[in-house]
RNA sequence: GCCGAAGUGGCGGAAUUGGCAGACGCACUUGACUCAAAAUCAAGCGGUCUCUGACUGUGCCGGUUCGAGUCCGGCCUUCGGCACCA
């Protein structure tokens, strides 16, 4: 830190005396000012201890609402104690710039969507600034700055030379509101994730990360996320969506086709009565062709392909099949099954085929019941032998098998494996794992992203920008239309270039990315922010990456976290990162409520974080924030409660003013402690002990708070009980601990009180204080005496007994005396200091 | 339906390893200061009763234990996530 040492109020007006009253309006901007001329959070690089805390970086929408001043709150107090605790800390902030909401703003208001972005970004870092998060802010990124997406381009072609990016058509997902398609991943409940409007599919050729080919890492690796929530963890396992099973080819009766299958089942394989493909399967047409049952099958697919796909996975959609009147054979035991057409079959998932088992799933069970398919039981229980005609469900059980030739009274869960080997010796099949994660869509029809950095030539083909022409920059001559297709596709002069390759006519992609990748990557840029030869130097990189401890929301649960993740392995394997892992901790922090309800406009409960501090400062709503609920769990504003957290400070402030004097002169004079000394010394230091615990090891700042509270109120005591005759030493101690542990929470009062404490450095500079195990130290404890378990009276007894004396001093006591008096001792437990327990009878 | 988290005063929440349930804050009540109010300081504050004491109490039912908010079994409710995944 390059401010340290520095002596700061010489220069200056800082230590002048202070006002009687606590004013946040006139220290907070005194003492962010002194920040910024300081350039006091600059990032220390040299320091052994490293440490890097990270919030998310926010949308510029505008203006911060309480959910940020939460995160910002919360990553604050991390970064200043962790400075205090000795650590050199990466604490940066930047801006997730790109995105549709500036390119609507521009259709709206005729504002290009950079003015738009970048008079945001000003207007929400002065905010940031005004809570007075100590962000270094030389590192600032903004991903719609061409310096930034130059390098997401560069990115972009990495992927492309290690064939992780690639254009196919297949059917997308489209949202008709945003005028764009948009990955799985950003489709909730069949709705947009941006606008909710409902999706359809849509058939593009589009591009693609392979980010399935990093899904076993992906999935395998979360186990090295110990420091994540475990929800996040088993959404990430669910979405990767894993299974193991068998892909069986079924040959079509009459052709050299077959048709491949997965299953996850391959123990039932006997029981297969029918085959089911999905509407969208090609198999479907060439299979009904000139039939009789060509019209049928055809105006079934039309129907089903019309439906929605929030209809089509809905449990409530009725299953519906059409016979296509052709047969395929089941390769062990060569009967012929017929196949037919389902809506339910999804073609995305394994090869957009099922075999109907209808004995060993419920959902075949039911089909099969409807069409009036045959149902053969191949698993049975080891004592009960199951008829297909009896059957009121299907048998999911374990159980041996049956009808099944070979395998015949062996358990099923053993079978899997043995069939799957069958299979392969006879070349119908091999063992395949199938994932419910699929490629990630990354292009995006819209202005306001970083455009994808490539060239379509009619000789070369598909042709990357070469680095040397990065960044293939936005036009700013665009003009914006209400639902139009994007500005850059009608833009000639952006549209026409030449091909890098050959030198003739050529034609530039004109999608842009997907805004996620810009946050893919971001927080290795930070590292070396500056730097325009690459995206970020390795070993400055290595020097941070992973990041020690994230924050964030927990709607990027999916989306932003399991993007870095494959960023970072792709990083990886480049070789530009040793981190295999982007973010070692993460904390998702609870949503911010008010009467019990998300806060919005039109339930009229929005507080912003502007008006709490201009009623009562940056330092009050921070401390309020966290004081009110664990960081992890919802909040709910409280005006009250925010009240509450004001009166602390002036409580705190108005014990230091008292003081200040007294204490700053402590010299020779210095008195015994007496009893009461120690007493409020004591109350000290385990409050001290205890914050220091919450802080660094369970994050608990609303306990740490209530501790710091304690210990204020214990100092109030005190100064009733002595007045004006208090110990000037231990007043010191007590009052210089109270400043130096509040700083992380509200940094600029703890500034202004140190200065008042007589002291010439930031406090923010000082070393995190370290409790006296002496002091903790009681000559008495009170010890709770229980019979049969009910608490019966309490006696207060030098400390340290052992249980014998404990005892004996227990059992003289008169109350107890009496009531174990015409009562059997049975037994006699005890704690030593705590508790003693008289069992009787 | 499946998976996960949670359920404690009037409210937000605490109790970290099975050992005094309700820390801390809010609200409320009372006292001091004041002509008065605000601010501030101090005291009280789960419920019930026969009130210097006892009983009862952490969603419900049961269990383990000298002792359970905490551990075990079975439910109920709320909130998140996933959901024809073959």
């Amino acid at each position: 830190m390059q401010a340290c040492g520095q002596v700061f109020f010489k220069d200056s007006s800082m230590g002048g005396r202070m006002v009687a009253e606590y004013n946040p309006r006139e220290i907070e901007p005194k003492w962010q000012k002194f920040w910024e001329e300081h350039n006091f959070n600059r990032t220390d690089e040299e320091g052994q201890k490293k440490y890097y805390v990270l919030e998310m970086f926010p949308y510029p929408s505008g203006r911060l609402h309480m959910g940020h001043m939460r995160v910002y709150s919360i990553g604050d107090v991390l970064a200043r104690f962790l400075r205090m605790r000795g650590f050199s800390v990466l604490h940066p902030m930047g801006w997730d710039a790109f995105g549709l909401p500036a390119e609507n703003a521009a259709i709206e208001r005729q504002v290009h969507p950079a003015q738009w972005t970048y008079a945001n970004i000003e207007a929400m870092r002065k905010q940031q600034k005004a809570l007075g998060i100590s962000y270094d802010w030389e590192r600032e990124v903004a991903t719609c700055a061409p310096d930034y997406y130059k390098w997401t381009q560069w990115l972009f072609i990495l992927f492309y030379n290690r064939g992780l990016a690639y254009k196919k058509k297949a059917a997308v997902n489209w949202c008709p509101h945003c005028n764009t398609v948009l990955a799985n991943e950003q489709v909730e409940d069949g709705g947009c994730w941006r606008c909710s409007s409902e999706v359809v599919v849509k058939d593009l050729e589009q591009w693609f990360f392979r980010i399935t080919d990093y899904a076993e890492r992906l999935l395998d690796d979360l186990k090295l996320l110990s420091g994540w929530p475990e929800r996040v963890r088993t959404m990430q396992e669910n979405w990767i969506g894993k299974s193991e099973g068998a892909q069986i080819r079924f040959p079509i009766k009459g052709s050299e086709r077959h048709i491949p299958v997965f299953t996850t089942r391959p123990d039932t394989l006997y029981g297969v009565t029918y085959m089911v493909l999905a509407a969208e399967h090609p198999l479907v047409d060439e299979l009904t062709l000139g039939t009789p049952q060509e019209v049928t099958v055809h105006a079934f697919v039309a129907k089903t392909r019309k439906l929605t796909d929030v209809a089509r996975s809905s449990t409530e959609m009725i299953k519906e099949g059409v016979f296509t009147g052709a047969y395929c054979i089941n390769p062990v035991n060569g009967e012929e099954v017929p196949i037919l057409v389902g809506n339910y079959v999804l073609l995305g998932y394994g090869t957009g085929a099922v075999m109907g088992v209808p004995a060993h799933d419920q959902r075949d069970f039911e089909f099969a019941r409807k069409y009036d398919l045959p149902m053969r039981v191949v698993i049975s229980p080891r004592d009960n032998y199951l008829q297909a005609e009896d059957l009121t469900e299907a048998f999911v059980d374990e159980g041996v098998l049956v009808h099944s030739s070979l395998f015949d009274g062996k358990p099923n869960v053993a079978v899997k494996k043995e069939i799957t080997e069958y299979l392969v010796e006879n070349n119908w099949g091999e063992a395949k794992i199938t994932y419910r994660l699929r490629d990630w869509l990354i292009s995006r029809q819209r202005y306001w992203g970083a455009p994808i950095p490539m060239v379509y030539c009619d000789h070369c083909g598909t042709v990357p920008v070469p680095e040397e022409q990065l960044p293939v920059l936005l036009p700013e001559d665009v003009v914006f239309k209400e639902g139009g297709k994007s500005p850059l596709a009608d833009h000639p002069a952006y549209l026409h270039t030449t091909c890098p390759a050959c030198g003739g006519d050529a034609r530039r992609e004109t999608d842009t990315m997907d805004t996620f990748i810009d946050s893919s990557w971001y927080y290795f840029r930070y590292t070396d922010s500056q730097n325009d030869t690459l995206p970020f130097a390795k070993e400055k990189s290595d020097a941070w990456v992973p990041v020690d401890q994230y924050i964030g929301g927990i709607e990027h649960a999916i989306l932003h976290l399991l993007y870095s993740r494959f960023f970072t392995k792709v990083l990886h394997d480049a070789g530009f990162t040793s981190a295999v892992e982007p973010f070692t901790r993460l904390l998702a922090q609870g949503m911010v409520n008010k009467d019990g309800a998300k806060m919005s406009k039109s339930k009229g409960n929005v507080v912003s974080p502007d008006e709490i501090i201009e009623k009562y400062g940056a330092d009050t709503g921070r401390l309020f924030i966290l004081f009110a609920a664990p960081p992890e769990k919802g909040l709910d504003w409280s005006d009250r409660g925010v009240e509450g957290c004001y009166r602390f400070l002036k409580r705190v402030w108005r014990l230091v003013d008292r003081y200040a004097d007294a204490v700053s002169h402590v010299g020779s004079e210095r008195s015994t402690a007496d009893e009461s000394d120690l007493t409020l010394r004591r109350a000290m230091h385990t409050a001290l002990k205890k914050v220091t615990d919450d802080i660094e090891e369970r994050f608990n700042f609303n306990t740490a708070i209530s501790s710091v509270m304690e210990a204020v109120n214990a100092a109030y005591s005190y100064m009733n009980e002595k007045e004006d005759n208090i110990h000037p030493g231990i007043m010191a101690e007590i009052l210089e601990m109270v400043v130096l542990i509040l700083a992380p929470f509200a940094p600029h009062l703890g500034e202004e009180m140190w200065v008042r404490l007589g002291h010439s450095e930031s406090v923010h500079l000082q070393d995190w204080p370290t409790y006296d195990p002496a002091a903790l130290v009681v000559s008495e404890v009170e010890v709770v005496v229980q019979v049969n378990g009910k608490v019966r009276s309490r006696l207060t007894l030098p400390a340290g007994l052992n249980a014998e004396a404990m005892q004996q001093l227990v059992v003289s006591d008169e109350r107890i005396t009496q009531l174990v008096a015409d009562k059997q001792v049975i037994k006699v437990v005890t704690i030593p200091d705590k508790l003693v327990n008289i069992v009787v009878r």
